[in-house]
DNA sequence: ACCGGCGCTGAGGGCACCCTGAGAATTCCT
DNA sequence: AGGAATTCTCAGGGTGCCCTCAGCGCCGGT
């Protein structure tokens, strides 16, 4: 398992470098942020473990590039910082996971295997679906560059339309998982809300990303109808 | 999205439930860890928030079980402890994340959203027969490039008959699996759905993948006709 | 070649499935 | 409390799907 550490502080680098290697990691390393970029972009690791405070790149910005170059290397953020909100961001600019400092080698090469045994995850932090968008940190829904508003109930349709985008999602899964209603359950709820999707992501822009099929539910074209 | 939260002490419960439904998820509480485990595997859940410390069940115990089921709902855990250790062991155990209390509902909500856009069950096969494909979970047929609409009733029969392709399909054994109908068997519905099937994957391709058998059954031929 | 049976197909009725508008019920906000 | 937004229920209506039926062609056997 190959690992890039991107610390600037030279003596925690090579403390880690250790650390890891002494729990079984190949470990590279990297002293600022333009290097570390350039490193996770080339290097094919199987995870990526960034400082926030870095020279010319920080961490946050290393991993929004990648992120944006649709690189799912699995990233843990390691920082000084532990107000909370800068763990949430770090969490949905597309982190996998966060750790303060100070840590111990033992956490931080157990926090990697759990990583690495989930593998890359093929997913962005924004969902997407051709030009539809979905962001499920900040409820932003977006058809190209115009942003659309949604209610609570058809935001939770819609987000997991697009969890599950070009697969056929059946009315009582909708009914199961955005809905709470365990028992009485009436499913033409759902239809209403289809409609309701209907007329606000697809209708305004002539299209028809939301295809009903008889019979067994309704599939969100992955590419954004 | 829905959540379970496993939590023996209610107001912590309690308290947890409404920041997370604050962020949007729905959740749902258990307060034991055999309900826990009960419910975890009933429930369909799109997470689980298991506390360490439960009476009957440990959240330990919850997520061994759940993992030796091949259950790979993704599991948070939720711990007074902070040894490293324990920190450790939980992640080796299979869960996916462990957040030390106190915590707050913004990190929660933030890690378990880091957990749901790395969470994706993995789709099933896509079935093939020389260059006709079926694909179950979106529901798409394709003959080559083209893809080809068909109604519930087609794309069953199509699904069974794929399944089993290069062999011998008695018209019987059809009713019994596509249909539902176990006593006032008609043979003749299966000739007509034949017929509407040819119409849709053969004959617009001058091909003749679907066989008739006259007195056995039909076959699919599997490199395609 | 003839005949019996098996399979194919077009037409059509019925109904299940889905959509939609209206309005009640509930929740949220001021 | 009052009003607005949201959520849900309900009934009506359209249409696509499913199945039945009857007639006909075709295959295989004698």
């Amino acid at each position: 398992m190959r690992v890039l550490v991107v610390e600037d502080e030279r003596r925690l680098a090579g403390a880690v470098q250790r650390g890891l290697q002494a729990e079984g990691f190949a470990v590279d390393l990297a002293y600022d942020g333009a290097d570390g970029l350039h490193l996770a972009r080339e290097g094919a690791y199987d995870a990526v473990v960034l400082d926030l405070m870095l020279p010319k790149l920080s961490g946050y910005q290393i991993c929004e590039r990648l992120r944006a170059e649709e690189n799912w290397v699995p990233v843990l953020i390691l920082s000084a910082k532990d107000g909370e909100y800068d763990q949430a961001d770090g969490l949905d600019l597309g982190a996998d996971d966060y750790l303060t400092k100070p840590f111990s080698y033992v956490v931080l090469a157990a926090r990697l295997r759990a990583l690495l045994r989930r593998g890359a995850a093929p997913r962005p932090a924004v969902l997407r679906a051709g030009d539809l968008s979905l962001d499920p940190g900040s409820r932003v829904v977006r058809r190209g560059e115009t942003s659309i508003e949604l209610t609570a109930r058809e935001f939770a349709m819609l987000e997991y339309l697009i969890r599950r985008a070009g697969q056929v999602v059946p009315k009582s899964e909708l009914l199961d998982h955005v809905w709470e209603t365990s028992d009485t359950a009436d499913l033409n709820v759902v239809e209403v809300y289809a409609g309701y999707l209907r007329r606000k992501i697809d209708a305004p822009f002539g299209r028809s990303a939301l295809r009903t099929l008889r019979g067994a539910g309704y599939r969100l074209a992955a590419d954004g109808g």
